[in-house]
DNA sequence: CGGCCTCGCGCG
DNA sequence: AAAGCGCGCGAGGCCG
């Protein structure tokens, strides 16, 4: 193993161990337990699977005691578990708090993740136990893997291994699983002096001072508020799945005959390689751009979708091919996807990761629901499968235009705050302040035009009521939504240029034209990576910081991504820091008590809900509230959230 | 064969 | 010379 560290002795308990002579071991433990506060436990299970696992055995580290036990001693400690004032310390605690809740147990303390932490602190490195220990405390410490020899993959082999140890090398079973506790109460308490020992500057300074305040009051809480979600899941309606997989399927092995036709021979339309050499051996076509080429450093010419999209009309394969990637995505991706991953009551529970994205989102996984095609791009319509339980509807709100009002926000620029303070669209507010007022259009003349758009798309007006004016509005907006999110992004003039269809001078020509119209947001984009070069981190609204050392490198290409992330990361963390607060204040507000309403999905700005169709309308001005007013004093922008509800994630209205 | 990488692409 | 942020996943490809 070669424990590098003193470790106190790992003590092993049966259940028999802890009741004999009238409970001489327990009571005693039970009372040492009650008088203390932070208690790390972990589990070793029967596998990864958060709804299938359960525990085999367990271990609990408080001071300097570490111990591991069987499972079934769990039931001894049930009072511990009841106590509101513990706060229990994981590493990866929504796992480990799923392994329990499985086999009945809820806690009712606060859930402390110490990967949550070193996040916080470390986001460039791993998070996992062993990695943390590593890094953190300088153990050496074998993983599971190796500690317990599993070579295989197959359903149980976990379970078997751990069963084959406790026969085999007990001993060796009780140092490992004690030290998973020992060494994440370890990892809190010298994590937790690093983040109270880091200033920080936050909007709301005097409730956020250091990154210790950061983690305690809103990652801490926001953990049990998560795992709430993925225990609900979502139900997932089978049979529209069903419905949709065969026409998807046809439709499929339709276009596949087409290439094969339109290829002249059989090839795998999902092999880069294959369509390489029919597209620039073959067909002679000039490569549009290069891959990034892995660890051979070999750069191909590649086949993605701006190549295939340049060449759909000329070549009738690029289009095939298209949709062919389209559908095969979205039937392996899901309708099979989604269908493998139901629950026996029809539900599924994606995981919602607190310690990935480096700006403060979230992230989805197994699988990933903050992926799944909108209905606008999606001829199958995936997300009419996500059903609210009967009796109920799903409750759909989107934050509109957050992340521009964070810009605004932070910025504070006068102009652009005016915009949503009269309540406007922000890209038609913006057209109107950067083109429309050189040609005489102002705002009610652009969106007039994306009304009569939209009346045309539906037919409800003749394609004569798209006159040069109206063209020359829909264009005002689309151009400087491009311009005005690619900017937020670090987009240069060359990017813009492509997207557009302008010349480079043109396109730099708008973004200076979109800068001397915001002179306050421009001057944003500068301060912001001045401010990162002197410091070395950039922060969001409430003060999560993010490090950039890359800011002063001497390579261009380094130094230029660490000004784009620096810049982004106010505006992305800062929407991201608007929805946490709001789901922290939505939890505190109990609509499951009151009434009925659950909170079940995050995606980024979009809180979705299910709650009993009698008392929908009540519970939507309480989520707006709360989702419009999430901190201590509002921004110097309004936050406006449209709340739509209805039979599934398609319909709603 | 598993493990790991790249590519391509879905979402905000 | 290079230049759009943040994610996760399935499939193919490559390596040991």
């Amino acid at each position: 193993m070669g424990w590098n560290v003193h470790l106190p002795k790992a003590e092993w308990y049966r259940p028999e161990d802890l009741t004999a002579n009238g409970c001489a071991l327990l009571t005693p433990l039970l009372n040492e337990l009650k008088a203390t506060r932070d208690v790390s436990i972990d589990t070793e299970t029967t596998g990864l699977n958060i709804v299938k696992d359960i525990p085999l055995f367990w271990s609990m580290a408080w001071g300097e005691r570490r111990m591991c036990m069987p499972a079934a001693t769990m039931n001894l400690f049930r009072e511990i578990f009841a106590d509101e004032d513990k706060r229990w310390i994981f590493a990866n605690a929504k796992y480990d708090m799923h392994i329990l809740n499985n086999v009945g147990f809820t806690l009712e303390g606060s859930c402390c993740d110490s990967a949550v932490m070193h996040a916080l602190l470390y986001e460039e490195q791993p998070h996992g136990l062993k990695d943390m220990a590593r890094e953190v405390l300088g153990w050496k410490w074998t993983d599971f893997k190796n500690t317990f020899g599993l070579s295989e993959k197959k359903e149980g082999a976990v379970a078997e291994a751990l069963f084959r140890a406790e026969k085999e090398n007990l001993q060796l079973l009780i140092e490992y699983a004690a030290n998973d506790a020992y060494g994440t109460l370890k990892i809190y308490e010298k994590l937790k002096k690093e983040l109270e020992d880091t200033n920080t500057y936050s909007l709301y300074p005097s409730e956020f001072a250091t990154m210790g305040d950061i983690f305690f009051k809103t990652e801490m809480p926001y953990t049990k508020v998560l795992w709430g979600m993925e225990r609900k899941g979502i139900t997932i309606d089978r049979q529209y799945l069903k419905d949709i997989e065969g026409p998807c399927q046809a439709r499929i092995k339709e276009v596949e005959r087409d290439i094969v036709r339109l290829a002249g021979r059989p090839i795998n339309p999902n092999s880069p390689l294959q369509l390489r050499d029919i597209f620039f051996n073959e067909l002679k076509c000039r490569p549009l751009k290069y891959t990034k080429g892995g660890k051979s450093g070999t750069k191909a010419p590649s086949v993605d979708y701006d190549f295939l999209h340049y060449y759909r009309n000329e070549i009738p394969l690029a289009a095939a091919l298209l949709e062919h990637r389209d559908l095969t995505k979205l039937d392996g991706t899901y309708i099979q996807g989604l269908q493998n991953r139901v629950d026996s009551a029809n539900r599924i529970h994606s995981r919602f990761n607190q310690d990935v994205a480096r700006t403060g989102r979230l992230s989805s996984s197994d699988p990933n629901l903050q992926n799944v095609p909108t209905t606008e791009n999606d001829k199958f319509k995936v997300r009419g499968a996500f059903i609210p339980q009967d009796g109920c509807d799903l409750i759909v709100v989107d934050y509109a235009a957050l992340e521009m009002r964070l810009l605004a926000a932070a910025a504070m620029d006068p102009l652009m705050i005016q915009i949503f303070l009269d309540g406007k669209d922000i890209h038609m507010g913006n057209a109107e302040m950067v083109f429309g007022r050189k040609v005489g259009m102002d705002y009610e003349e652009i969106k007039a035009a994306k009304k009569i758009d939209g009346k045309v798309k539906q037919g409800e007006l003749p394609p004569e009521a798209m006159t040069d004016r109206v063209h020359m509005a829909l264009q005002f907006r689309q151009r400087i939504k491009t311009i005005a999110f690619g900017l937020n992004y670090g987009m240069r003039e060359n990017k813009l240029a492509r997207d557009l269809g302008i010349t480079k001078d043109e396109a730099l020509a708008l973004m200076e034209e979109y800068m001397a119209t915001y002179p306050a947001v421009s001057q944003f984009y500068e301060s912001a990576i001045k401010e990162t070069e002197q410091t070395g981190y950039s922060f969001t609204i409430i003060g999560r910081r993010r490090y950039h050392p890359e800011i002063l490198s001497n390579r261009d290409m380094e130094r230029f991504g660490a000004q784009r992330q620096a810049v982004n990361n106010q505006i992305q963390g800062g929407a991201a820091d608007v929805v946490r607060f709001a789901q922290l204040g939505i939890d505190a507000a109990c609509l499951e008590e009151r009434f009925g309403c659950r909170m079940l999905l995050q995606v980024h700005d979009e809180l979705v809900f299910e709650c009993p169709k009698e008392t929908v309308e009540e519970a939507k001005p309480v989520i707006r509230q709360l989702m419009e007013h999430p901190f201590f004093t509002d921004l110097a922008v309004p936050l406006d959230v449209s709340l739509a509800s209805g039979p599934s994630w398609m319909n709603a209205k």
